[in-house]
This record gives C-alpha cells, structure tokens and sequence, in this order.
DNA sequence: TTTTTTGCAAATCGTTTGCACGCTG
DNA sequence: CAGCGTGCAAACGATTTGCAAAAAA
C-alpha cells in the first residue's frame, strides 16, 4: 500500500508556490527577483523594515532596487504572505506570516525587542465588542509598549517618558 | 462655614492650567500661539492631524506656523494633554484628552468614521497577559480596522482589501 | 511580440532643523 | 536683557513615481 496521497510529503516551500498562484491569479510575472524577496524574507525569523531587507540583499549578492523592494513587499501583503505593522516607529516594518497564525505584540521602549503573544480570550472579547457595537471587524492591532525584564530595573525614566511620546500606533 | 476649598470651583479651563503648570515646571514660555492651539485643540471634539490644525488656526485668523505647531503638539502630548495615534494612516493623528479617559477605537475603513470605546474587562486581560510575561506595560494600543453598520453592505470589496494592506498599525 | 517588471533618478509628503529675529519672564 | 520661541526655508527620510531598457509569457 503506498502512503496516503492526501498527507503532504513535507511540501517544499508552500510560501512560494502560494506566490505563484497569487501572481498568476493577477496575471502578474514570476521574476527572479520577486521570489528571491520572497526566500529571504522567510528565512529571517523576526521583524524587518524595507531598507534591513534591502540591504540582506545586497550582502546576499542580489542587488535588487528599492523600489522593487517595495513595490513586492506590497504585493505579499496583498495575497497574505506578509505582514506589515509598524511597532510603533513611524516606518513601516515587516514579518513573515508563517502558518497563519495571528498574533499580537509586545514592545519593549529600551531595547527595542519584540514580543509577540497570543490569547484566544482577547480575539473573543473583541469580536465581543465589535458585534455589540455592529461593527464588522476585519483586521486589528494591538501594540502594548512598555519595559521588559531585562530593561524594567535599568532604564532612564526620561529618555522612556520621551520615546512614550513619539510612539507611532 | 465656606465652602471646602478642594472641591473645584468650576475650574476655567482645566487644560490651560494644566498647559502652564507644565511650561512653568520646565521653564518654558507661555506665548500666545502655544495657547492658542491648545483652546482650538480642545474646542474641536475629533480626531485631527497637524496640517488640519493648521488650517484651522488660519481660518481662526492666526496664522501660526507649521514648525510651531508640530512643536506645540509635541509639548501637549509630553504633559498628557493630547493624544498621538494614527488610525491606521502613515501619518501622525491627534485628539485632546479631554479628562482622563483612556479609549480604544474602531476604524471603518470606508467611510473613515472613528470609534470610541472603553471596555474595563480588556484592559485587564491585558494587564494580565504583561504580568504572565514579566513586561512592564506603559502604553497601549488597539484599533480594531473593518466597516461600520453604514458601510457593511455597499462597501466595495476589492477597495476594502486594498485599504487592508496599507494600514499602518 | 506583447505585456509586465525593473532600475534609476526625480518627486512627494509629512516632519524636523538651523538660523536670525522677536517676545516673555 | 537673557533666554526661549517663532517663522522661514532648507533638509530629511521613507516611500512612490515616470520613464526607458530588460525580461517573462
């Protein structure tokens, strides 16, 4: 008996065939350097901005343009492969959407890690209060900014009151 | 017997006064544009962001610089006085702080209309979920993007995905 | 060969800054 | 009258755009 059909045989890369089908739904060109942006994009494991990708680029030896940088990071958005959240700078910042799980974050002002959760308790109350008020939530954010462990003891109460101030939600 | 002297006499302007206390505690000016745009901030009941503001204050007949009012802005949300949040836009959004409440917002993303909302039991779960993680909250934000009762059924689909992508959170 | 994409450089847009002058304390 | 604050215009930084050359369908 040969192995079920329907399981996958550790399917090589489902982010770029996902691409694939996106740019071919749009009648869009899968070109070189749309799916390098792609692989790279999930080989980092953490949050990014346009220029850090930019430049990863380069030192891989892929000298692609800004503007294509941007003009793909639009276009995984688009289909869902990536995500854009700002973190509270006032660029743009960027993370793969691996599987499809959702989550929120955790910023700390000092060092500047992220740290992303999960409550399914949260997602709930918040449908809760979008059917109360009939709003049909289709998207949403939540950034709690704040010190962690590492920072709590040792950080300057007026540079964080300053960087409190400037925060980008 | 006089009446107590802590209650509040109907205060003129409580934010005025808040306004100088902080100039004075940081030996800074109180000047007439500073002013100015703090009773026109507080005489609107909306979200705004610095060009309309400056626009506002033209009409007003006071011509004020733009430098000036991004300075000002700035002042206001150092001592508390306005907000800083930008609903899902690139860029920087406003609104007083008219007592002390604190409010999350719903965004409908086809008509631009703002929600408020206030819910006790979300900012616990929240304070539960940073002690949970050992993280010391200081500031928070949640938008929640979608369509309002108005916009759910004629909103344009296609528009709506469009409008997704581009949030900045 | 038709259509889309790319890279480039210039343009844009919100915001910040340096500087000379003006006003507040 | 010593500092701050102001307006101006230039500088900025992230992102977008028009266009001609290059690559994918």
């Amino acid at each position: 008996m040969s192995p079920n059909p329907t399981l996958p045989t550790r399917a090589p890369s489902t982010e770029a065939h996902r691409f694939e089908a996106y740019l071919r739904s749009k009648k869009l060109k899968l070109t070189g350097e749309r799916m390098e942006i792609l692989a790279t994009i999930f080989r980092k494991d953490s949050h990014f901005d346009a220029e850090e990708l930019h430049a990863e680029l380069k030192t891989l030896g892929r000298d692609i343009s800004r503007a294509t940088v941007y003009r793909t990071l639009d276009l995984l958005v688009q289909c869902g492969l990536v995500r854009k959240s700002s973190l509270g700078s006032s660029h743009a910042n960027y993370e793969a959407a691996h599987e499809n799980e959702h989550h929120d974050h955790l910023i700390c002002l000092s060092c500047g890690k992220v740290f992303e959760f999960y409550r399914p308790d949260l997602e709930t109350l918040q449908d809760a209060i979008c059917q109360e008020r009939k709003f049909k939530p289709l998207h949403h954010s939540l950034q709690i900014f704040g010190l962690c462990v590492d920072c709590v003891d040792k950080a300057d109460e007026n540079s964080i009151r300053t960087k409190v101030a400037q925060i980008h939600t």
